[in-house]
DNA sequence: TGAACCAAAAGTGTATACACTTTTTGAATT
DNA sequence: AATTCAAAAAGTGTATACACTTTTGGTTCA
């Protein structure tokens, strides 16, 4: 992608996500400029750049002469983020068996080993990213880049969500289900796999639990 | 969406989007920030936050310290945006037939009218615009606005190679095969949609030709 | 006590300034 | 005539300045 920008801005960009996904600022949090613009030691500028593309990416809220605050996607925006993956990806699941090698087969086989390095690890945030790099893994293996990408923002984006809301055992259930989607990829056996995936994607879905009531977090903790 | 924002920024960003889909910026042309500030009479920081936007939309390309032009989309990413397309198309016309209504008809029947008007009358920016707006407008008698907006996406994104290369003749036939899809979500004949949507996407990519060369536009005469 | 209000503080939105990079131009050299 | 090189011009990247809006904190008045 664009991976050949090592600008500035992109920096910040990643930082704040990482901050937000792994929730160490949570919904709600107001993102200051001037605070941010001294935390990384730039001017407003750059950190506005970072802000705005943050905003589109949906992982915050940008609202006009207020600032910028951590996004709380809404429970009906996250079914529609989980009723436009299924729809995506069972089609994916479909194309992938068609197209399916054996060096896929491993490539995934070794991914699924990691995540169970990171759920046995009860490491929250490196299971959770892989848990979801799972998705973005097998559009990568497809040579669709466009795909993948897409895949990409729609999973942060409601990695705010699932991250905020998946238990240790809903993760490590996940993460089984992945290898049964696997098995059923190197069986070429397209109905049980597009299924399987339907179901887990389901499974996350119904795992959230979306009423809680949560704190914001304080920036500069969060960013040290 | 973010119709809450009637910024200065959103003006710039609907007019260069506009420019461009509608064919008066050709691919490669040079986006001087200064140019556009001076035309759109603000400074270059709005500027900026336009083609930032209209960046991560694709439809320009950013190059350290060179500047903004206009995208020219390879053929590889141009057929890999369909295959995203149809993916999604696929399955999203799975769902409508799942939930269709009459009043869901109706609403698809008027706009395929209202193509035809666009098709006979020679307006070939407004008839591209409200072709692709057909397969937004499923999206959105779905209920779901992540749909939407993601379709919308990848509609503008492969708007710049379609309008570029598509014949008044190629446009008739996706209304008429619009019209052919709308028949079959009426009948609730689920096969039949997806069959009719799948061939609909696959023809308009088989009706585009990528192989021409295209002189860049004047950047004062384009939005003039 | 509490509601209304006003001024100070903090913060956002846009323009401008300036450093640095790329492109252009034109003259000198081969 | 073509090539090289350097200086000027144009353009991008970041910081700063300033106007305007929102928030805050205290003071007055009911």
């Amino acid at each position: 992608m664009d991976a050949s920008t090592p600008s500035t801005t992109h920096v910040i960009v990643e930082s704040l996500t990482r901050a937000i996904v792994e929730h160490r600022l949570l919904p709600g949090t107001k993102l200051a400029e001037q605070k941010l613009a001294d935390h990384f030691g730039v001017s407003r500028t750059l950190v506005r750049q970072a802000l705005f593309q943050l905003s589109q990416n949906r992982l915050i809220r940008l609202e006009p002469a207020r600032g910028a605050f951590v996004a709380a996607p809404s429970v009906t925006e996250a079914r529609q983020v989980f009723a436009v993956r299924r729809m995506l990806e069972a089609e994916m699941t479909r194309a992938f068996v068609r197209d399916v090698t054996p060096s896929k087969i491993k490539a995934l086989r070794e991914h699924v080993a990691r995540e169970k390095a990171a759920v046995q690890d009860g490491d929250a945030s490196g299971r959770t990213e892989l848990l979801g790099d799972f998705h973005v893994r097998m559009a990568e293996l497809m040579g669709n880049e466009v795909l993948a990408q897409l895949l990409g923002e729609l999973i942060s984006r409601c990695a705010l969500i699932t991250l905020m809301y998946q238990s240790a055992s809903a993760a490590e259930h996940s993460h089984e289900e992945h290898g049964e989607i696997v098995k059923a990829l190197a069986a070429r056996d397209e109905a049980l796999a597009v299924q399987l995936m339907n179901d887990h994607l389901t499974h996350v879905e119904e795992s959230l639990t979306f009423d809680r009531k949560l704190p914001t977090s304080d920036l500069s903790m969060a960013l040290s």
